[in-house]
DNA sequence: ACATCTGATCAACCTGAGTTAATGACTTTC
DNA sequence: GAAAGTCATTAACTCAGGTTGATCAGATGT
């Protein structure tokens, strides 16, 4: 809200701690650090160790070089600007929300059954869940995003 | 025009070394590596020496940190992105392109008078601007760009 | 209850990212 | 034309970025 320069709240624990939660297997919990590491090494990426990549996520060192950002980054299949821009960082969180939403079976079957129908429909049904959000005490929607698929990547 | 995968192509080196020919204040050479590293100092960032920002240009060492990367793209003005994606590379170096044209006096007049002219005779201008150029020996234009201004930084 | 495995955390260590200080080339000034 | 200054380049060194190996905690099996 204040805004006497524009960026560096979200620290970059912070950040891959994020991409950690969002981004893994269908009916798995996260990846292990090791597999994350070994993941990076076999794609040709430079190595880098399981421990270094926990310091990451747990704040003990921020500050990697410009290849570790880059592997990680590719790993998780964002952007690299998503650890330096806080902006793009957003609009990429929107669209993981998306992926971590379809993880579930019974919304990604909803979700392709939907498709197809009028906006009209659409508009109605929306409103529908809303309003069964609401009954449940779950929090407002408050973003006007689009979903956008460039890439899809094998786990998500 | 080949296109296996995406990116890389371009070094960090010659990134950084296009930053420095296109960057600059008016009516001077380029940057001194002395001038960058303290004027990075003074604008609250890291401590950066010299001869490291020499060495990140001449292509000795690549791979610098997240902080150091911040402050180079920051003091440059180009997005931290311009070092990692190369699409985003091209899209800034047009922007930077223009802005070196712009430095040139004479560039910068004939801009402002051609400013307001209809779309009919700024074609027909441009046209002829290619037939000069032609006669002059300098090479085709390939380029469909669009110049946005964001951020004006203080020198150009 | 014990053995084994897997993954997170800790601590000691090592390598390369980044600095400092010296050298040389090239101007500028008195 | 010698002195003083500026800037690119080199070489030697320091320290933080990054690794290795050990330890701890929980899960799974027999």
């Amino acid at each position: 809200m204040s805004g006497t320069d524009h960026a560096k709240r979200q620290t970059l624990a912070a950040k891959l701690d994020h991409l950690f939660q969002a981004v893994h297997p269908r009916n798995r919990s996260e990846f292990s650090y090791e597999e994350v590491a070994e993941a990076i090494r076999d794609r040709g990426g430079p190595t880098i160790s399981a421990t270094y990549i926990w310091q990451l996520r747990k704040g003990i060192r921020d500050n990697p070089t410009k290849k570790h950002l880059e592997a990680l980054s590719d790993f998780f299949g964002v952007a690299p600007a998503y650890f330096f821009d806080d902006e793009a960082a957003a609009r990429i969180d929107a669209q993981l929300e998306l992926l971590t939403a379809l993880r579930d079976a019974s919304v990604r079957q909803l979700a392709l059954r939907a498709h197809g129908l009028s906006p009209e429909s659409l508009a109605t049904l929306t409103d529908m869940i809303e309003r069964v959000r609401q009954l449940e005490g779950l929090p407002e929607d408050d973003s006007g995003d689009r979903p956008r698929s460039e890439d899809d990547r094998d786990e998500v």
